[in-house]
DNA sequence: CAACTGTATATTGGATCCAACTTTACGCTG
DNA sequence: CAGCGTAAAGTTGGATCCAATATACAGTTG
């Protein structure tokens, strides 16, 4: 497994990582030096990671007090889905009819990359192909600043989208939904691709707050 | 004039400035020993500062050979203004009915602000507080998501809207169309505020099309 | 005893220095 | 003379060091 180019790509990467996985928990300070020294790295490139993450909102920046981790409330979660709907549905409605026959066969890879990592029910590559699959769905739509931002959203939910696959159920729907969402983009419905993905996000978003809501924890 | 409290914010500001007023041009390199030299700063901060601007989609980073000036095509220009379309047009819709006394104030207090500027022709101030004008408007929304990326989507245009109120006719018009969206705010009519947006925004973008299409300059 | 102040310590902000990579210029070779 | 390879210069990436700010604590004073 190559390491990537630069330090700081790193540094991101495993962030990333820490965060998602709640290693790093919500609220919790990010004392550079000693994380620094946990990734075996020097500051510098770790507080270059760590603007990026506060331009994505990951982290939350207070000048001569050093980052946090960002805490989600529910609110931010029902929030982000709603932007979500609302830059998805943009671009599925365009992208079908921009979609050349590559942007058909990278979905159709996509597919049934999720389809093998749930078989082999392996989370985290079924998380990972799981993003690229929606984002191959997306990506035709040409839509560059559109596609930056709903990466950043995708982003800062994938916490949740590790609870989420943890149900049987939610995987064997997820895999559903998806061959009807594949068949809308081959068949160029647009409206109709926009409206399937809202319905499964409408579900995700459903069992999440029920997992979410009830425990009245914090 | 209070310098602001950190350094890399100074250059934040700086940076942000430069690339405004187009003394950085579009695709030029961003030599970081000079520019740092030129601010009286070191790279460190400098750095920094680049990372969020790389973030916003401002400049350009590939890694080993720097950042550039990000060029922004009409086709990214018309991007950028849909996609405000898509979030505005949210939060517009949603923020009078949720707007409390201070925060008509605060509109009404900014739309003088504007009104002022003009007539003492000062671009400047008008730009800045035209947008906190239409910040106030979206703001009671109560969705700091979306507020994030409208700002940023803001920012990426700003050396346009220079551009619009170089006009005395567009600054009358901008004038006397924010009467009506203040009136709107106050009457708690978000679909009608929603509207007057959209058309504010309309013929700002028709109008830099013309500016910026036949030219057919580069 | 509470509140305030001064001081010590921990942590972040910034500057300088060195290493790695990229690019350019130059000379060699065919 | 074209093309390639190589070396040198310039630029960025990263590490270390020092300064500035914030926090915690102890001592003092009303």
């Amino acid at each position: 497994m190559p390491r990537p180019p630069t330090t700081q790509q790193f540094v991101l990467d495993e962030l990333r990582r820490a965060i998602l996985s709640r290693e790093l928990a919500p609220n919790q300070p990010i004392r550079q030096d000693s994380m620094a020294h946990t990734l075996g790295v020097s500051r510098v490139p770790l507080r270059e990671a760590l603007k990026t993450l506060e331009a994505e909102g990951q982290v939350v920046y207070r000048p001569h007090r050093g980052y946090t981790v960002a805490e989600l409330s529910l609110a931010d979660l029902l929030e982000v889905y709603r932007l979500r709907e609302l830059l998805e549905t943009e671009a599925a409605t365009l992208a079908p009819a921009r979609a050349g026959e590559e942007d058909a066969a990278r979905v159709r890879e996509e597919l049934h990359a999720v389809a093998g990592a749930a078989a082999h029910d392996d989370l985290v590559e079924m998380i990972s192909s799981n993003r690229r699959f929606h984002f191959a769905l997306l990506e035709p739509a040409g839509m560059p600043w559109l596609m930056r931002m709903v990466r950043t959203l995708w982003d800062t939910t994938d916490a949740y989208r590790a609870v989420y696959y943890n149900s049987p159920e939610n995987r064997d729907r997820v895999l559903a939904e998806h061959e009807s969402i594949a068949r809308a983009f081959e068949a160029r419905d647009g409206a109709e691709l926009a409206r399937l993905l809202r319905q499964h996000r409408e579900h995700a978003v459903t069992a999440l707050r029920a997992t979410l809501d009830p425990p009245a924890n914090d």
